[in-house]
DNA sequence: TTTT
DNA sequence: TTTT
């Protein structure tokens, strides 16, 4: 289709460790946790009520599962850009089930850590690492021919193989 | 959570006439289906290729129902704001099954017509419509004081009351 | 113009303390500067390099701007979602000049908290103060008939309403 | 600064045919002006009113500018996301002047045409091109080292190489 | 399961 | 200067 648009835009706390799972060919790919929430007061009895959404955020971008791997730990507030994908599955019973997730590969994707606590002791090094994944601005691309699951959300540009780069001799940073 | 952002942009075709329901208390709501695709370049075959992602989306405004009900048909294009919302229900065999949906309900949420065609023969009439619903930048409200479903979704601020007004005396603009 | 959209989402640190204006009939008007920047890498020399970029972002909502007054102070990490205007006015020599600023004014202007650090020493207020701009998710509202300067940029629903007067008896919070 | 974020998202007309430069090097900038509008009904008079707000896009990304070059015209409907940018420069008294663009360069940037009129004639054409620039979701990257003028503004990844190739080989898609 |  |  034409001139379409799939963003998904996320500021939200990490539920829990990240996982980090390989392909059969050694890539790697994220699973992220991550919580929103909202508070409203209520109209009836004047109370602030509060109510969390949870969303699964998958990481296929080689150089950003790095930046998971290393800097994202529970609790971490992160930004995120992404799209929308649901995905079939089947369940032992053989039903076709589906999840909708947050895909963090194609061009546009981003991460970025909002909190400067990082896993080296505030010393604002976490905060600069944040720089890199925001300021670098990185784009996941997929660089391999043969896309296997949802990588079939490939883009024609963007490649990100700066970014892994700089990962591979300069972290961190 | 503190500092929290929920945010899907979709710009996408309406791939079926939209269905509208009423809550027991009357409130309508609205299901959209909304396709959004991408195409790129198989790096291997140089083929172009295209996957097409289909989101469901639910408006829980009033006002913006009342758009969806008279306006929106299949094979519309639309911008659409909202956010992502978890909802979890039973099958049949009593197993909990879960559903993401795009909910257009609070604050920040909108829905914007992109075509001018609309479904009279371009008379500028859906464009026309499309105006108001974008450029009176409609945000949903819950002016109810007991929700139900996922009517937790809510906010403090936002009323849509004049749109709804603007709907029920000058239609169609 | 039919289904147009005019967005600026930023996430920056406040530069400054804001300077609250107000208008004749006593409406408040906040300023604030927000700085983003973003690194890379030279591709030459192999050096990191940062720039940054200033925003002026204009504040008309009543009730954000008491958000603003109480709780933004320089150095804050802010995320804004407001819309691009530029404002023409004339020099001391009579030439039109141009400023663009980020509005926060009509539906969908949000400004969020992002740093739970605040202004008293990781008291949590600042932070817990920031969910209460995020998850109400303020919409600004222009409830006065005749707007001048650069109010046209107002929109038939959100209020504030709630907002203005949670803060009023609550604060903070 | 660790952790920013600066995103201007636009959906409005253009408002002439682009003028595309080119730098001493060779390489395109095209400059568009976009018209976004909003309406409103006024709350004294009832009457509706409508103001149009004109935005400055600079594109500096190659592939990108080829295709504003190519299929762009006036009147075309864009969705564009870009970066704000704030550029000083000097007056014919040399006095301090300062522009405000939306600028199209880095990781992330996009436009996609999202009406199918082009200027082949309706044919489905345009509409299909604007799937190539949305779709191939392009992102623009600086492939040169010493950037001048603006181009600080620039990314460690994303290359827009595939959509140059695209451009060169495949264009009408 | 996060965060405030 | 666009668009409706």
């Amino acid at each position: 289709m034409a001139g379409s648009v799939n963003k998904v835009i996320l500021i939200g706390n990490v539920g829990a460790d990240p996982e980090i799972r390989r392909t059969q060919d050694g890539r790697p790919i994220a699973n992220l946790r991550i919580a929103t929430s909202e508070t409203w007061r209520d109209r009836n009895s004047g109370e602030r009520r509060e109510k969390t959404e949870w969303h699964t955020v998958v990481v296929f971008n080689e150089g950003l599962c790095k930046v998971v791997e290393q800097y994202v730990k529970k609790g971490a507030k992160l930004y995120i850009e992404g799209a929308l994908q649901t995905r079939k599955w089947q369940d032992q019973q053989g039903q076709d089930r589906y999840s909708t997730e947050v895909v963090l590969q194609g061009f546009g994707s981003t991460l970025t850590m909002l909190d400067g606590r990082g896993e080296g002791g505030g010393s604002g090094f976490a905060g600069g690492r944040g720089g890199n994944a925001g300021g670098g601005d990185f784009g996941g691309g997929d660089d391999y021919g043969a896309p296997s699951q949802s990588s079939g959300r490939s883009s024609g540009g963007g490649s990100g193989g700066n970014f892994s780069r700089d990962l591979d001799d300069d972290i961190p940073f």
